[in-house]
DNA sequence: CTGAAAGCGCTTACAG
DNA sequence: CTGAAAGCGCTTACAG
């Protein structure tokens, strides 16, 4: 391993002018600067990050909190490895680095804001966490730089899609086709992972603003967001008989599963029902019939995310919420209701 | 900060022993060790990774590298956040956390091995890389512990799914059924990510086996692994009129594709054409119909992923390749064809 | 513009 | 069983 005593051994001057130069300090010559590079180059150097850290109390890495079982989301959900993406080449362009904050480490049990301690994170996303976990709260309450690309705190800076106010337009959109039974295929009810609740409130607040009286019979709620629970909560839904015509689903990964259901029980779409997801995962445009939906732009939540925790590194305050714009991409799965209008 | 001068004057013991005594080490007594167990936990006593790497030259951090864009792969497939969570999970059971590795951090170049020595990486897991990718070869040439879980290269550990039986198989399963005109929509041909190629090869095995011609006007090679290749692969075999009546396609991915274009054109599924994809994920099971399809035990890539660095971590040699079995998921996309029995 | 001194928080021989 | 000494690779005042 080649080391800054190496290179001042090899250029004749002492280690710290050779820290100094490689640093790019102001009061070093410019000859002996290039001399430095040039034996630096030469002899393979390379710094150890470790030494930096320790001497600079700056990691120069950010942790990563989520949980991958948690209500069926987490990176194997498309939504969810896209913002990452976004937010690790932001966060990357200024020199940062992403590591998995483990819940466990080997044997050691170490609550997660030891474990940022003990790497010396910079900073942290959160990017999907139980909402029983004390843990996390006990990280947002340190003080250390701090981002949520999905669940919501009230002390720490959150980044999603404005949930609600697509979740009005839809409804409008369908009263606008004619139909007056709306049901809605909710996402589940977490109280920091709001997506759910948020679509349901704008589904409702949509209702209102059209003038159509709120039936709990036709909303249910999926437990998870899988194909799995839309499936069942169609079937539910159609068991009830509750003659809608238009349904609003919370996600397009519930879509899945709802329009097998649809298909089992001969229900098509969009000729006996108008369907309206949310999301736009690749399957969207190539489900049967093609899905219109709400994209999320996953590309901002990601890089959004990444503006905010830069400038709280450095120092700046933040806004606690903020909301990226989705786009209402219009597919085939809805139809004007001809008797109503 | 609390270190172990701070337990060391507290506990009226020198930091050494302090060290020790955490370290848990035999040459310390029971009583000094539960004393400034005690005291470390009181005082909130959290190590520095920092000091500990730089001392012991083992970081515990193991480099994950790859790629977003190259063919379509990266984690927002399903398939490489599910093996990246199940190696996560068993490194992280052994004490090792995964960092990315960058590559363009900040305005600094570095190459990735250079990178992997400023972390002192215990390890690599390659996920995903660019066949061309010199700086890659340089990794895998340094001697450091690397396993791949995907990309092949002839000097590292590489765990993938078992791809040339089953691709025989699925045509010995069209055959039994009747089928004579079998077509394959095959991956990229790749040469270090060998699914596209492996997965075409044992289709000409399979061939072999029941004794049917190679024809090369049924293989059409998607460019990517995406819905839009599998698509506009399917609108050529079908633009052929090669009249195939079977079809193997090298991943779900693609067939999600190539279900659409059938639909399109009239082509239905299975009565006109019998379809067989590859991976399992979680649409297969809700598309229409149902497809039948080879599951990837993303778990078992990831474990044992996981187990070839970790023997290597303690200087063992490793097999060059492993294989993961598939296992062959019958759902409704296939059936017989009656003329030919 | 350059260097000697001190120190970041820890561990490892080694001596007692 | 415990501690004094040295050192991992680097940076930061400070003096010249």
């Amino acid at each position: 391993m080649v080391t800054i005593y190496d290179i001042a051994k090899a250029t004749g001057v002492s280690p710290p002018t050779v820290s100094k130069a490689l640093n790019n300090q102001s009061d070093i010559s410019e000859g002996t600067k290039e001399r430095i590079a040039r034996v630096a180059k030469d002899l393979g150097y390379i710094p150890n990050s470790s030494a930096i850290s320790l001497i600079t109390k700056k990691s120069w890495m950010i942790g990563i909190i989520y949980e991958e079982d948690h209500l069926g989301i987490g990176l194997e959900h498309p939504l969810f490895a896209g913002i990452m993406n976004a937010f690790k080449g932001r966060m990357e362009a200024e020199g940062y680095e992403l590591l998995f904050i483990a819940r466990n480490l080997g044997s050691k049990k170490m609550s997660l804001l030891d474990h940022c301690r003990y790497r010396q994170m910079d900073g942290v996303l959160i990017l999907n966490c139980n909402a029983q976990s004390r843990e996390v709260d006990e990280v947002i309450k340190s003080g250390l730089p701090i981002v949520s690309a999905n669940n919501v705190f009230p002390d720490a800076c959150t980044v999603t899609s404005d949930n609600i106010r697509p979740s009005q337009e839809v409804v409008r959109y369908f009263y606008g086709l004619g139909h007056r039974r709306i049901a809605h295929i909710s996402g589940p009810m977490d109280p920091v992972a709001l997506a759910g609740q948020e679509r349901l409130l704008g589904y409702r607040q949509g209702l209102d603003q059209v003038g159509l009286p709120f039936d709990p019979d036709l909303v249910v709620e999926a437990p998870r967001w899988n194909p799995e629970a839309g499936y069942r909560a169609m079937k539910e839904l159609l068991q009830k008989k509750i003659d809608a015509t238009a349904l609003y689903c919370a996600g397009d990964i519930l879509a899945v599963g709802a329009l097998k259901a649809c298909g089992e029980e001969g229900v098509r779409i969009p000729e006996d029902i108008s369907v309206v997801g949310f999301d736009d995962i690749d399957w969207a445009s190539y489900a049967h019939p093609p899905l219109t939906t709400f994209r999320q732009d996953r590309k901002a939540i990601g890089v959004s995310s990444a503006e905010s925790l830069l400038k709280q590194l450095r120092g700046k305050k933040v806004e606690r919420r903020l909301l990226i714009p989705v786009e209402f991409v219009k597919r085939q799965s809805c139809m004007i209701l001809q008797n109503t209008l």
